[in-house]
DNA sequence: AGGTGTCAAGCGTCC
DNA sequence: GGACGCTTGACACCT
């Protein structure tokens, strides 16, 4: 079980997600981002072997604008040899990394634009995760999408659209339960029809489910994960106490997730923490672990 | 230098 | 039909 964090590190005084405005979209901005973004994603991976995480999200913004009709900087061939050290260091420690294009990626769309877009963003998260030589269990993680008034249309669209995808993007591609729209049960339904792995969200679970327990669904999700995609990959946060059922609180709750790892002994999966304090969470977690003499 | 309105992209909910 | 939440930082313009 390794156990992780998103995107950004307190501890360090640096991001690897700056970015800039559409309108000052320049060959110099991109050269001077995304080169700053790749050399804090190698300290940051550094920060993290010096703590034993060993699993980590890396930022969408990594690349600002790949995907957009502006960019047209060659950073595949500019930055060939920095992802290529930062996917050396990553094999060669045994880590995971992952990636989570946001909201926008909507591979059902209605719209065919929307679409296009969501397929050229995927392509681009495929390309960094390709440029690093990282294999197929380093994966891209989306939810099924809209459902536009008709969930198990919008569902099908969702299978028929992921045959079409590129193999690159397909080998690498997860689904994840969300809190509103699809529940762990369509998820399972989705994966059925694409062969696509499931990621269990705990939190986005307790706010839409049909009825399954925390162990009974994580063992379900784990199905769907062959041996070419790795551990199956879980994402945690705690709920915020007295916030809306869903809102992520600030750190992690160690007993709820003590119990949680209790619930779920004999089960391995990697855990994503999707909790605001970053790494000291993630360091919490891993001192719950230990003790419990899972990691 | 400091303050602050706004930022590529969309869905679903609520008024 | 339009604003807002999602979830959040920080860009970049303004004073």
């Amino acid at each position: 079980m390794k156990i992780g964090y998103a995107c950004i590190n307190l501890s360090l005084d640096c991001r690897s997600s700056r970015t800039f405005r559409l309108k000052s979209y320049s060959a110099e901005y991109m050269e001077r981002t995304v080169g700053g973004n790749l050399s804090c994603l190698l300290e940051q991976l550094r920060f993290n072997l010096e703590h034993d995480i060993y699993y980590f999200r890396i930022s969408s913004d990594l690349v600002p604008f790949a995907s957009h009709p502006v960019c047209d900087y060659p950073w595949q061939k500019r930055f060939k040899g920095e992802f290529a050290a930062i996917g050396g260091f990553i094999a060669e420690h045994a880590m995971r990394v992952t990636m989570h294009p946001d909201q926008f990626i909507l591979i059902n769309a209605l719209d065919e634009g929307i679409h296009a877009r969501s397929v050229a963003e995927l392509v681009y998260h495929a390309q960094v995760l390709d440029l690093m030589g990282l294999d197929a269990s380093h994966k891209i993680q989306i939810h099924v999408g809209g459902v536009y008034g008709d969930r198990e249309a919008s569902i099908s669209r969702f299978v028929s659209r992921y045959r079409k995808l590129p193999a690159k993007v397909r080998k690498r591609l997860v689904v994840e339960n969300d809190e509103r729209s699809y529940c762990l049960a369509d998820c399972l339904e989705v994966s059925a029809g694409t062969g696509v792995p499931v990621v269990f969200d705990n939190l986005h679970h307790s706010a839409n489910n049909r009825g399954e327990k925390v162990r009974e669904a994580l063992a379900a999700a784990g199905t769907t994960w062959e041996e070419r995609d790795g551990l199956p990959m879980v994402d945690y946060s705690s709920q915020k106490k007295g916030g809306k059922p869903g809102a992520h609180a600030y750190a992690l709750d160690t007993d709820d997730f003590r119990a949680f790892l209790e619930a779920a002994r004999g089960l391995d999966f990697d855990v994503m923490l999707e909790v605001k304090n970053k790494e000291h969470s993630a360091l919490a977690a891993l001192a719950v672990a230990a003790e419990m003499g899972l990691a």
